[in-house]
DNA sequence: CCTCCGGTTTGATCCGGATCAAGGCGTGCG
DNA sequence: CGCACGCCTTGATCCGGATCAAACCGGAGG
């Protein structure tokens, strides 16, 4: 829907890149970028460094909705207010455009609209992505799909820096950090991948991977 | 972001309703309207019954995306090709848009592109907590959610039409049959929901299911 | 260099939900 | 009216991942 083929200019892919501020506020590891229930008056790009959304249920379960790379856009809300809180994983930097920018610009510009679009329907088919993860899949197929993700997303090719802790891998996957851990040992053992640190992560043997990946 | 507040016309919510066919194709119980891989040439709302859109793994396991009541739109891609296929729960009609008309529509009017951002981060939002139910909540939880849920978008007070087979609501709630309907089984016995039909219930004590909800 | 400390791994056991296996029941059809 | 077929419920057992508990690292600070 909304293809490319169709957009009105020339210029290739209207990206939202060019009406972000050009100020880089800086996060250290763990900081709140913004929190559930705050008012949702930017929109945020991950320019280095990563990026954390979740939300926690009353008795303190937390599921880790997103992880986002330098890059990926976070925090566009259909409402006023957000409705994940956004940590940083690591040291990071993000760029940020006025919600209220933002809409005007959609409303002069059939691209940006679209770029507007486009973001929104990506955030939809990888939360949809998640669903079936989460709701079809075994302890070792999600972890095996994680890495393949972290490594596609972050443009690693064999070697792979894990950016987060094993509890926020549990908290994406649905598991706990002792099922994650094991996991990752076991797909060691099988010689699947190696873990020469515990952020460092090699694929051994992507294509089995890939076929746990279904 | 892109609020209601912001519109530019007077209008006062411009839905995509008026740009649908006037024509409306019906489908019979569990038939096909569109497959995982086809072209996504069309978008949709259902006028009458209910719609279920799935995936399925290799191995035969099945994860229901999302249900889809009266009113509700489906069938809205990024990319030119369906990513699930979406099947009739009941008797239902929908009513049909050309991708390309609804593009259009969407590069000349503001209201109309602004619309489409609805719908779709609408459905990111449902995708959302459907996460967050897969990922961190038990059996119990999930059932009562999903009626809670049904309920309200089926426009039901106590008394609702559950439209769907226990093995749809497993494959939304990723569990097996067998779970649902002890679930269902005990949720009666403590008086939460009675259960006069097997497609029938009443829900006799919401707030304690919304508490459950969390 | 040693110690401390938070994160991680490993071990033992438990439990919620899956699986395997029968029955019940409502519905449509002969 | 009765039979049969699908769906649903119920029962018995199993198992993957959770929980509880302890040991193991590896990096920061003294």
């Amino acid at each position: 829907m909304l293809s490319p083929i169709r957009t009105a200019t020339a210029q290739p892919a209207f990206g939202l890149d060019a009406v972000f501020g050009g100020a880089c506020p800086r996060f250290v590891r763990d900081e709140e970028i913004f929190g559930e229930g705050e008012a949702a008056d930017y929109v945020y790009q991950v320019v280095s460094g990563a990026v954390r959304t979740y939300r926690i249920l009353r008795d303190g379960r937390r599921q880790i909705d997103e992880f986002h790379f330098a890059g990926d856009h976070f925090g566009l809300e259909l409402s006023d207010v957000h409705r994940v809180t956004a940590e940083a994983m690591a040291d990071t930097t993000v760029r940020m455009i006025r919600r209220g920018a933002l809409s005007d610009l959609a409303a002069q510009r059939g691209d940006a609209a679209r770029a507007i679009f486009r973001l929104t329907a990506e955030g939809l088919q990888r939360s949809q992505d998640h669903v079936l993860m989460l709701g079809r899949r075994s302890a070792c197929e999600r972890v095996a799909g994680l890495l393949l993700d972290i490594a596609e997303r972050t443009h690693a090719k064999a070697e792979l820096d894990v950016p987060m802790s094993r509890q926020d891998m549990a908290d994406y996957l649905g598991l706990t950090i002792e099922t994650v851990s094991r996991t990752l040992t076991s797909l060691q053992d099988e010689g699947l991948i190696a873990l020469p640190t515990v952020r460092h992560v090699v694929l051994q043997d992507r294509s089995a991977l890939e076929r746990m990946t279904a």
